[in-house]
DNA sequence: AGCGTAATCTACCGCGCGGTAGATATAATC
DNA sequence: GATTATATCTACCGCGCGGTAGATTACGCT
């Protein structure tokens, strides 16, 4: 029956090099909020995640809220793996398989589209942090779709359309990871890209 | 110049009958949840605008968790005016109708849309107050489109896709009150709802 | 091995949080 | 008008928040 009940953590402190720790401090917060939402994080949750203590998170950012803008920069950065040059889209089947392509790769990346989803409508908000950042991108997003859909009839209202059922698509599937994105995505695409003036639409 | 400068707000203590006053309180409790969250809501903000004190709102419901439960409730009775059974929706025609009333009913209920979308991605997370109401109501209603939509060939995967669209429409109205979401909600349905083996399908 | 930089730490600040306890005052009833 | 029930109030509690100041210590460099 030894008497030590003391040193429950022998923590030794360790350093890391300055990009090192803010990429880390980045993922973590990037992991914790994707689950949570900005708002139920806080400064401590991000520094236990990387075991170290708030005042050295606050060294590596200045406060939480340029923390958040380099969390938008990380999804950035990992969700934009190619990005093919729109005029390259201007047909159904070219736009078709995009979409699916990107639809395909987001499967794989859940953490990233939950943090996208989870931080979007908490973002609804004009008094959130982020709520420029997506405002903007929102609109960018949806802009791009409408030159890629040219070729519909209303082209801005079929660029909403896909756009509403894009994001919806993936809420569903990150509340519920049993869902089949691919399929439900393709179950919507086969109409959406769907020619009816072709001659073959109808058989 | 008078010297009076007190007396900023000659607040009187009024009294209301304890059913009036949770009503009040939890109708400006949902509107304050609705615009930012159920995360970036504190007692006191729903007590400033009821003009009362946060412990006569708890005086009222037991705790914050005791006040959102009664939101849902309140958006519950809100939000269903007439269900039909669903043995009635089981053609396209009915369904459609169906589903499009419904739009036409939710454009005119931005608030209680808004709630119901933030606080649905609020409560993908599983230590979220919300949670399990959100899985159940999102797991019947997928259900009651799966019957509605029985005659489709994939009754579950159009069940989740139109639930999708339907769920990222509104968000995406709530974030934009320009978009026509009738507009984009026909778009989608004029394709969803057709009869491709149809005699005048393909007119 | 010794030095200097700076990453990390401890300690603290003011504030607002959800919630509790008990005093006060409003309004219905007799 | 006096009595009573209770809606509302004031005051307080412990805690965790984001953020600051300055001491400490790990590590690269010579």
């Amino acid at each position: 029956m030894q008497a030590a009940t003391e040193a429950p953590a022998p923590r030794v402190q360790r350093r890391l090099a300055p990009e090192v720790r803010r990429r880390q401090i980045v993922v973590e917060a990037a992991r914790l909020v994707s689950a949570a939402g900005f708002n139920a994080v806080s400064l401590n949750d991000i520094a236990e995640a990387c075991e170290i203590r708030k005042s050295s998170v606050l060294h590596h950012f200045p406060s939480m809220v340029d923390l958040l803008a380099a969390v938008l920069a990380y999804r950035d950065e990992m969700a934009a793996p190619v990005q093919p040059p729109l005029e390259e889209l201007a047909d159904p089947a070219a736009a078709s398989a995009f979409f699916r392509g990107t639809v395909e790769h987001n499967a794989q990346h859940r953490e990233l589209v939950r943090l996208y989803a989870v931080l979007r409508v908490e973002a609804i908000d004009p008094s959130h942090p982020a709520h420029a950042y997506f405002r903007n991108r929102e609109q960018s997003t949806i802009d791009s779709f409408t030159a890629i859909l040219a070729w519909k009839p209303a082209p801005i209202l079929a660029a909403r359309e896909i756009y509403a059922f894009w994001t919806g698509l993936e809420t569903l599937w990150v509340a519920d990871p049993s869902v089949d994105m691919l399929a439900v995505w393709d179950s919507f695409a086969s109409r959406f890209f769907s020619v009816p003036s072709g001659p073959s639409a109808c058989a």
